[in-house]
DNA sequence: TGATTTATTTCGATAGTCAAACTAATTTTA
DNA sequence: TAAAATTAGTTTGACTATCGAAATAAATCA
């Protein structure tokens, strides 16, 4: 590995940790005080991943959130349970159970997203055209890395 | 909320996005292929909110992690009865339990921090030192917004 | 000293996870 | 085309982490 970038490459990497770290529990108390305090920020990232249009089967958002069958389907079973999912088998192959959003669902989903789009505006406050197109590379790079990194 | 500074505004949001949903993941995944397979992320954040040389209390690292007091006490019974952390009572004042790392929990906490290192160090890939500046002013600007977030 | 506060622990209940066994639907193969 | 294998999802049982309430023990206040 070459010389640091920045003589306060820690500082940064320190402060990296600390948005990792908080990231996640801001999210999680964020919903619990909301009007959907009934639903866990796991639960949130189901919802993420069937998302508005597509349609998935239960395996593939299994597959997303990195959940095992039989966790999918608990989990599949409270959503359904307090409203925010529907499960429907597949007319041409009917082992499949492909999932949806109510609309409950879609108004979570919603704003969830909202609460990423005002992160995304915060991380490029104050910044020139160009500082952004930085910043985007910046993260693409750890993207790349870490789609890297799942691969081996 | 002004004009976004990016026409791929959203790419950049679904990639930060990606990045949040996917660390934590690799996180976990990492420490199971590990010699340190039997410890989760959750205990792993436990270890790094003790750290090297500070000796925190039982209560105080509850409040870094976000965990309730009785919660914490069990985490702390898991990672003493794994040999990773010990547990002192403190001597000026007998109801603290006062936290410090064991030479395993030296060595995982450091085995994390270098993952988290090489994170830092990929998403500086290829940069200019000015555009590194950039890169760490908005991941300032993040960190600001999250405190802000906290404290209300 | 007695009452109150503080730090931690114990206990009972609950929720989410996994692995293994199982059901039902579809595809392959002989 | 009937039997075997595969695939998608569910059920079950065991386990773990969490929480809230009550208990314990030490320190501080009045």
């Amino acid at each position: 590995m070459n010389e640091p970038l920045l003589e306060d490459f820690e500082e940064l990497n320190n402060e990296l940790v600390s948005v990792f770290n908080n990231v996640m529990w801001i999210e999680e108390a964020a919903l619990k005080q909301s009007y959907f305090s009934d639903i866990t920020l796991k639960d949130m990232h189901t919802i993420d991943a069937i998302s508005m249009y597509s349609e998935k089967s239960a395996s593939q958002v299994a597959k997303i959130i990195h959940l095992t069958p039989s966790a999918m389907t608990t989990a599949i079973d409270r959503l359904v349970d307090k409203g925010y999912i529907e499960r429907r088998r597949s007319n041409t192959d009917r082992r499949v159970v492909r999932l949806g959003l109510t609309h409950k669902g879609r108004v979570v989903y919603r704003a969830h997203q909202g609460f990423h789009r005002d992160l995304t505006h915060n991380l490029l406050d104050n910044m020139q055209p160009s500082e952004a197109e930085t910043v985007k590379r910046a993260i693409h790079n750890l993207v790349s890395y870490l789609a890297n990194v799942i691969k081996q």
